[in-house]
DNA sequence: TGGGCCATCTTGGGCGTCAATGGGATTGCC
DNA sequence: GGCAATCCCATTGACGCCCAAGATGGCCCA
């Protein structure tokens, strides 16, 4: 496996540490640099995780514009300054900070969101109400190109 | 870690000082030369602060301008005129100077915010104000494009 | 097929270390 | 002799590391 995929909320506890679900664990394991870059999600109130892998990908995105343009400061500021890096305990819990609480909205639970390349921690019900509205599109883009509703989502 | 990254807020005590976060402090401690140089940044109410380096990056920034033209020696001033070197004391403190406090407005406290290869000093609700603009900036850009749900946001 | 055993994951809490902060004392320069 | 910079030490709180227990689900065997 070594993709994020399904999703799942576990507990924050009384030191504020949440467990990153082991199927996640696993995937990170395999990679050379363990180590997790977060960042605080522009469309949404989420925080992407993922190594170093995705710190790599607005980077070179950030290659394409020029260095000195009002853009790039902006994509600049946005990728370092409101970015971070998480550390594991040994338990493989991280700790859920200020940086992630006031992005989210986050108090005592977090849901854990596979996205392939990457994950996203959101305030459980903030997800659901975000999942459900997801799907309202699909099924309307679905309708409106004419396929059935059996197909799979 | 090699790279300034996130960012946090500190307090200047009676004396003037504050505390320059600790992830910061190890990056520059893996430099050969842990010299601080620090600018009062062009487009921003900010101190941009980091090693020889940053001169660098002045410097190319001048490279796009006319020689001939005030900006261009506006630019210079501020490069070489305008620098000033940063200590710290044995707690890895820096003391805030009016050098500082005059082109940023701080007063009691300072917002520290990783640029990759250099840091920034801002006042934090200035920092606040700034980072919300360039977020929407790039929000309008990303709707404005159309980019699909798989890109990173 | 049902029950029990075992591995693993999530969660809880103790404890030592380090970072941020505050203040006193000393040094050096104007 | 000040003023400021620097050094040193103390306090507080946050964080990392360790060990322990409850929960969950899978597997094996009778």
């Amino acid at each position: 496996m070594d993709r994020f995929l399904s999703n799942a909320v576990n507990n924050i506890d009384s030191k504020g540490r949440v467990s990153v679900p082991a199927i996640f664990r696993q995937v990170l394991a395999q990679r050379a640099d363990p180590q997790l870059y977060a960042l605080q999600s522009i469309a949404h109130p989420a925080i992407d995780v993922g190594g170093m892998d995705l710190l790599q990908r607005y980077e070179d995105r950030m290659k394409a514009e020029d260095p000195f343009s009002e853009t790039f400061a902006d994509m600049s500021l946005f990728t370092y300054g409101d970015g971070a890096f998480l550390k594991f305990d040994s338990e493989g819990r991280i700790t859920v900070t200020d940086f992630i609480r006031t992005h989210t909205g986050i108090t005592d639970r977090v849901a854990f969101v596979g996205r392939n390349d990457f994950f996203q921690l959101w305030e459980p019900s903030q997800f659901e109400a975000h999942r459900a509205q997801a799907r309202a599109r699909l099924a309307r883009l679905h309708l409106s190109k004419g396929v059935s509703q059996s197909t799979p989502e």
